[in-house]
DNA sequence: ATAGGCGCCTGCTGGC
DNA sequence: TGCCAGCAGGCGCCTA
């Protein structure tokens, strides 16, 4: 579900709640999800304060005043939100963590499919997870010469390293086929063989997709709302992924749908804005567009 | 190094 | 009307 705008904006609805505010208790932490390799959640996480709400690509960080972080991403069903304490819980509410204040509000995990992670680190295990070697810089902030490292390094398919979360932190499905429209560029090119006109006109794309994404508050298909359980407006704007056959916004050419490209994902594309280069090699799985 | 396949889960949709 | 396969915004592990 979440992509980097929407946990960008979960979080920045979450830090004025949150930021400066002493967890009391653990009301649940459910078994199946809420994972420590070093203690249980009701001995490590009452009593210590909220200080600081990070986010890196996916992955929110709450830092905690005893030095540890809550680790939580939101997988593909995840939601975050402050919530009267006295308010029934939702089915699949995974955390509940009450909150010192007046009234006393819990801080609530929901993830139906469960894809999502809820980890207590300390330092160490920061460093395991999410160090550079597991994590690539964030996005928003990848440089020339990163993206230069990024893609000469690889001879993957671009849009394959785009969704790669050690290449590059953040992007998933529905933006990586929205940043790929927005500058042209047909996802099945081997990242390689970029030009750096063309790297230029990528990287400047990734900032204002993802950056126009963040101000329209995320995108919405089904379950993502923001921290204060609105959906998000930038599905409206869209304009290639989930519009397979619709006529592109730019120049009326139906819009694709391929399986092949990467393998597992649906890949929308404008075949005349994102040309094919007459060269390159046919997808090993034949390409087949839907209806 | 890379690509493909699968598993982890629930819930919704479209086609029969 | 009802059933069920297929699909979904993520990610990690295994294999070849």
């Amino acid at each position: 579900m979440p992509e980097l705008p929407e946990v960008e904006t979960v979080v920045r609805g979450l830090r004025p709640l949150l930021e400066g505010r002493r967890i009391l208790d653990v009301r649940h932490a459910s078994t199946i999800m809420a994972r420590s390799a070093h203690g249980r959640f009701d001995e490590l996480l009452p009593r210590r304060t909220i200080l600081r709400l990070d986010r890196h690509g996916k992955w929110m960080f709450f830092r905690l005043s005893d030095g540890q972080t809550l680790v939580i991403h939101l997988g593909m069903t995840g939601r975050l939100a402050v919530t009267p304490s006295d308010q029934a819980a939702v089915p699949h509410t995974h955390l509940r963590l009450s909150l010192e204040g007046d009234p006393i509000e819990e801080l609530r995990f929901v993830d139906p499919r469960r894809f999502g992670e809820i980890l207590v680190c300390d330092g160490t295990a920061m460093e395991e997870r999410f160090g550079a070697h597991r994590l690539g810089p964030e996005a928003l902030r990848v440089n020339v010469r990163q993206w230069r490292k990024v893609l000469d390094s690889s001879k993957r398919v671009l849009k394959a390293v785009l969704l790669d979360q050690r290449a590059i932190a953040g992007i998933g499905n529905i933006y990586a086929d929205e940043i790929l429209f927005d500058c042209g560029i047909y996802p099945g090119r081997r990242a390689l063989s970029l030009k750096d006109e063309e790297r230029a006109r990528l990287a400047r794309s990734v900032r204002r997709v993802l950056r126009r994404a963040i101000e329209g508050h995320g995108t919405t298909i089904r379950d993502y709302v923001t921290a204060h359980g609105v959906p998000g407006e930038f599905q409206n704007r869209l304009n290639v992924y989930g519009r397979a056959n619709q006529p592109c916004k730019r120049c009326k050419e139906r819009i694709e749908l391929h399986r092949g490209i990467v393998t597992g994902r649906a890949t929308y594309f404008c075949p005349r804005c994102q040309p094919e280069p007459a060269n390159a090699r046919p997808p090993v799985l034949s390409a087949r567009s839907a209806r």
